[in-house]
DNA sequence: ACAAAAGTGTTTGATATACACCCATGT
DNA sequence: ACATGGGTGTATATCAAACACTTTTGT
């Protein structure tokens, strides 16, 4: 919750820049050690969490926007994003609308009123973020997918819809080259898609699945150094992986 | 286009009642006669066609208002619906600023700046549909899938994209149950697939699928009066088909 | 030497594809 | 009687699922 001068001057500042009543609000999904991770915002003292947004600038692709916003929270600047769907319940609002009702006049306020939110979300590697909060935010931080606390708004709902959009998607689309490091082995990769489906895969029929898609190269060498069988290495085909991207492929887990 | 006296009216209207900057698009699609067929309307004079589409009432859930335009646009009450995509180009709206600038000051004009428009596509049955034209249109009218003309604005991307989301549909999900009458023939239905996927399919291999996914039921009687031998009729299992409309299948056509 | 992780292969059942024959009806 | 559209069945290939054994490595 901002201070009554923070807000008016938020407010004159956004009115000047962003579009009225639209919002991004963004699904940031990360992976590592084993733990599929969503990048969540927390104001201060209060245990409130919410997704990452931002707003659109007026001359600004809605994709850029999106962009844009997770830049200022991730530090990357190369970003997948895939838009999901508008939230546009007219009581989506209701609690901006409720937090500064008392503090502002509705015409000052630039939260006042009706909101429609356009849902993203986004792959990204776990180790090339660098979770950073916003003005409204005294925290960011990654959350395990099976720890989230309560969201804010209907963040809730916007998360679950992020996720089922993603479950869906890999039914016919290669996931994991935003989610996995450069290199990684085949367990690793098994991991990213028991984690998105939450169910367990046989080893030996997803590597026979996986590599069917055509889209990984292994190295030459093993990893070193782990305490058993060195696991062989594998990178992602860019070429045919891009190419699968836009092909998509059947499928079905 | 409107005239400048409309304009005004209209721009008044809309200040009052839809919420800015935000628009609805919806692609229509309708079966008939072995044609996949769009909606589309005409301006007045000129042979410009565009999608139908709308505003958003400051009060109203953006499901609710795409329902509403159709309902304007068709007649129909009870329309299946989807949200598809939005469309952000800060340069969509380039045709309606071009078309009015020199008409009204932009304070004015309701329509001037920045338009971000959600995108929908129904599925309705052709014989239900009583199209109307809406307010900047003289003709609404179905035009055939492989007869479409030029569409204003982005419009023709809206189209296609459109098109290609329910290509995807097809494979996880029943289709057909809004598209086709109440009663039909194995050969209809595959017709309609046929020209949804543009793509020839095998008659008996098609029939075993489409069976295969428990949503059909078989009339006792088949059709008579046709040419030849008597097709058996169908209808859709509702129970079934909803259900399989939530759970979803694999498939891949 | 053994426990734990990882590599690889085979068997079986299901599903998709391709294809051919029979039946009903109007002309 | 025949042309046309429509119903049904079967053989084959392909793919998914289930499952077991061997290899490597650190302790």
């Amino acid at each position: 919750m901002l201070s009554k001068e923070r807000l008016i001057e938020f407010s004159d500042d956004a009115r000047k820049n962003y579009l009225d009543h639209i919002s991004i609000d963004c699904v940031v999904f990360g992976f590592h050690g084993g733990q599929m991770k969503v990048l969540l915002l927390k104001t201060p003292d209060e245990e409130k969490w919410y997704l990452p947004g931002g707003f659109v600038l007026k001359q600004e692709p809605i994709d850029d926007a999106a962009t844009r916003i997770l830049q200022e929270r991730t530090g990357l600047d190369k970003i997948f994003l895939q838009q999901f769907r508008v939230f546009g319940d007219p009581d989506r609002s209701k609690f901006h609308n409720d937090l500064y009702r008392d503090m502002l006049p509705a015409g000052e306020n630039w939260f006042s009123g009706r909101f429609l939110s356009i849902g993203y979300y986004a792959l990204v590697d776990f180790f090339d973020v660098n979770p950073q909060p916003d003005q409204f935010s005294e925290l960011c931080a990654w959350r395990d997918l099976d720890d989230m606390p309560e969201l804010q708004l209907d963040h809730e709902l916007i998360f679950k819809s992020a996720l089922d959009t993603l479950r869906l998607q890999l039914n016919y689309q290669p996931i994991g080259y935003n989610l996995m490091p450069k290199d990684f082995t085949m367990p690793e990769l098994q991991k990213l898609y028991e984690t998105i489906l939450d169910k367990k895969l046989d080893r030996r029929n997803f590597q026979r699945r996986v590599l069917a898609f055509g889209i990984l190269t292994r190295a030459d060498k093993p990893r070193k150094g782990g305490a058993h069988k060195a696991p062989y290495l594998y990178s992602f085909d860019l070429e045919n992986y891009t190419n699968a991207l836009t092909e998509g492929f059947k499928g079905g887990w």
